[in-house]
DNA sequence: ACGATCCGTTAGATCGATATAACAACGACC
DNA sequence: GGTCGTTGTTATATCGATCTAACGGATCGT
């Protein structure tokens, strides 16, 4: 014999499987006498509530869909768990795929999502992902969409650090400690956020220092093995800068390595620095110059903002940006000591 | 109007709903004008495949539940996308969960998953979670299920490290290289990886070497910050042992940040050494002497044994263990050298 | 005493696909 | 020529829940 259903549950409770539906449900409706016989009848059977039936049925399933390029940087993960945490709290399952930066994985786990019914989708694009490729899966079923950390264009809902902001304030810490060339290295070429983050770097740091937006480092996807390979690159052009900046930390973490394999020593021998201030950043050797990104703030504003398009799918589209914060550690700071001194 | 569906399609290019679900599903038995045909209004009408319906009829779902106890320890991430390499390719999708290593979190995870028919479960269980509330939902569904780090008992289809053998090749080096007091730092303290650990690490020093398993220290989540704390506890013992052994990588690189804040250096004044040789190991100052467990291995085989398990049912429970690897590094070596020169 | 209102409950239709068994058309075979 | 098997297609039941509209009975107002 077969699972478990309503019907039977329906049945050894002497109702009806309208009722038994409603008492799965939690109804108020519902009077707490016969609730509680089909309580009852529910744990003698041992039934088991079958999601995929209510998932045709409803108008909602329950599910949102997350996407990100990469499941082990840790910055996602801690976005990640904020977005769980605060969809949790509704009742909502959360459904995650990464894309490796590709767009056309990227593409397979919307068609995916989009043919589970997901209520909503969090979408953290890859680097070149189009908006046709978006609306071709969202349009049509009128998913609600929130992009996270970059967008494609001003239509979109978005939520993210102030990129710009973040370039800013590490260029000017840059420019004031005395730096006289800095290069950028790593991060997704054609990403919104690298876009910002240059333009604010440029305008920090001054037209008196030399700026390398690094074009020739930018590497599509971003874990710590492109930091090795792109700081590799940096040291083979020759001219060292007085300062490199790490697309993101998990790429620092790998551009580290490949400075002390070359036998010198960050935060003296060069000074780095950095965006996004993951937990590690602080327990490198030195202490890691990062930019705070707030991946736990941005979760949960995207978790929340999304809530919010699911309830009301007319508004217009909405942009919330964080105001990063410089944490300043060794591996700037003890290098303009040693310049000054 | 609401939603294309295959009606509409079957409708639109003069077939039968069912000729339209076989040329969704590629069937050889159709004929190609008529796949063609169908396949044209498909994209006429702008069809996007329901799975939700799909789910409730076929016996599959094609969703494969994953359950890890920390979605941030980059260990798990490597196995994570192990596990998607392997079962994307068979045309699964992947439903990931972490349960904060709470029996109760993994609980409801288990619940949510087995609601929505998953054909198969990965499971590293929480430390504390039973057979009795794996049964519970695993059991009437007769869920195949993998169990992946850690098991509950014999009757478990396992895939994970020696742990035995890590800890005894591990210990052995610490021996030879004059340890004389050793402890374990950090871990979850009832999980059957750390009691392999320990089991091999006390046969590996022999009886000359004075080692604590740390029962003190074992703390319940498994990530950056329980290192930390744990350290700080070790060293407010008073009495620093020669060597701290972390539980894995995740926990040491915690541990390297107290023992720089306590103005010590980790490889000179205390020895470290460590679990799982994660990537970042390497990469920190000094590099980290770690013991490799393979997380893509533990992956890839948890996923095979999986489809394999949900081919036959019936077969017997089987174990699976890699032979762990020692990466020395300076974090021991340098130490070593110190205390013989 | 009568109709109006409210409340807990229910029968039956429904979501959109897949499974099953049967179908007509056609050629092969003895 | 009748039987058989093959091939491509289809009618219909089905998965297990939720939605809709309506139900009977109790309570209320007048």
């Amino acid at each position: 014999m077969g699972r478990v259903t309503l019907n039977d549950v329906s049945a050894r409770a002497g109702v009806s499987r309208a009722t038994a539906s409603l008492v799965v449900r939690g109804s108020e409706r519902i009077s707490p006498a016969t609730t509680e016989r089909v309580r009852a009848a529910m744990v003698e059977l041992g039934y088991v509530y079958d999601r995929r039936a209510a998932m045709l049925r409803a108008s909602r399933s329950m599910t949102i869909g997350v996407i990100v390029p990469e499941i082990r940087n840790p910055y996602l993960g801690e976005m990640i768990m904020a977005i769980e945490a605060t969809l949790h709290g509704e009742g909502l399952t959360v459904l995650v795929g990464h894309s490796h930066d590709q767009s056309e994985r990227e593409s397979q786990l919307l068609s995916t999502m989009v043919e589970r019914h997901v209520d909503g989708l969090l979408l953290q694009p890859a680097q070149d992902l189009t908006r046709e490729q978006v609306d071709r899966y969202t349009k049509s079923t009128e998913t609600p969409l929130v992009m996270m950390m970059r967008y494609i264009d001003e239509q979109d809902n978005y939520v993210g650090p102030d990129n710009e902001a973040a370039g800013l304030i590490l260029g000017e810490h840059l420019r004031t400690l005395g730096a006289r060339s800095v290069t950028l290295v790593g991060g997704p070429r054609k990403s919104s956020a690298r876009q910002g983050r240059i333009a604010g770097l440029r305008a920090g740091l001054g037209t008196a220092v030399e700026f390398d937006s690094g074009e020739a480092t930018a590497l599509p996807t971003n874990y710590t093995d492109t930091g090795e390979r792109a700081m590799a690159h940096v040291f083979d052009q020759g001219k060292v800068p007085d300062v490199v900046v790490g697309y993101s930390d998990v790429v620092t973490m790998g551009m580290y390595a490949e400075i002390y394999r070359r036998g010198l020593t960050p935060g003296r021998d060069v000074a780095v620095a950095s965006f996004d201030d993951v937990p590690m950043a602080s327990w490198l050797a030195p202490p890691l110059t990062s930019v705070a990104t707030w991946p736990n703030r941005v979760g949960k504003a995207a978790a929340e903002l999304l809530l919010a398009r699911i309830a009301d799918g007319a508004a217009p589209p909405e942009r919330i940006e964080f105001e990063p914060a410089l944490r300043l550690r060794a591996s700037t700071l003890s290098w303009g000591r040693r310049s000054r001194g």
